[in-house]
DNA sequence: ATAATTCCTCAACCTTACTTGAGGTCAAGA
DNA sequence: TCTTGACCTCAAGTAAGGTTGAGGAATTAT
């Protein structure tokens, strides 16, 4: 007898994983460094990804470019079933929120560009005029970098 | 006679451009390590602000609104008159380029919302089967975050 | 004149999202 | 068996965008 055919059931090594997904070896540590996945290992300590993990890690890179962090990302992922393999359904629900979210993106552009578009007419651009840069909205959720301490305008 | 009355002309310390602002001070002085503000100085050496910085500042919170970097931030400065106070003229020309970059990531934002919708339907979810984390467009312009390497995807 | 603020320059530290490298182990092919 | 190549851990470095603190000088208020 052969040895056993590779049936699509068969665990991925960590550069495989990172082969099928364009993620880096070193990101995928990092990843679960943070929680994001949770890879087996095998009898020589060597991380052993199932087939589901793809499916995972795409969601990841898909929840980054909508913005989020990869503590949001991880979060988001706390909803999925814990013991068995997430199904499609599982999935769907998940990404439903992530439409959610970028429906609000969307719609905050739209304001801005709204804003933005009368700025240009009046010139103001100063502070208050329009409310593009209200200190209070600044804070809020739109936030990509590092976010600043409140610097309170006590004035 | 009366000491000269504060025109509105006069300068502005650092402490004051941040009430004004809502930017903290610290902000103000990193924003000049970078560039994209250049008080002068007065005889003990503190910083004078122009009353136009007021606006050059605002701009600078537009602009990190829209996603743009400092980096970025400062190219966009350096096509403002540099002797000259900037005019609402000046502003508005400037403005306008960020509407532009605005309107690119509105679309492309929908152009996600579209294939994100879809991809719920089938639930697929996998690479490749939507182009929403295409490893090729991964490195492309709407990255707020560090940019990863290129990972190669050769298979 | 003196005390309290404010401002100055550095240098060091923080978070996010990773990468790079050192030093050593595991697995697979010739 | 032996030698690559892939993996392992842990520490340190990177870039962006700032913040915090030390030690000292300038302003402002009383």
């Amino acid at each position: 007898m052969p040895t056993a055919p590779k049936t699509p059931a068969d665990p991925l090594s960590i550069g495989q994983l990172a082969k099928r997904t364009g993620v880096s070896v070193s990101a995928l540590r990092f990843y679960e460094d943070k929680g994001l996945i949770d890879p087996g290992r095998n009898a020589g300590g060597q991380r052993r990804f199932k087939r589901a993990d793809v499916r995972r890690v795409s969601f990841i890179l898909i929840a980054q470019q909508l913005g989020l962090s990869l503590g949001e990302i991880a979060q988001a992922l706390q909803s999925l079933p814990d013991g068995r393999t997430p199904t499609q359904a599982d999935w769907a629900g998940i990404s439903a929120s992530l439409l959610e979210r970028l429906d609000r993106q969307i719609e905050e552009m739209t304001r801005m560009r709204k804003s933005l578009t009368s700025c240009i007419g009046c010139g103001c651009l100063s502070l208050k005029a329009c409310r593009l840069y209200n200190p209070q909205d600044r804070l809020s959720d739109l936030g990509a970098g590092p976010h600043f301490g409140v610097p309170q305008a006590d004035e």
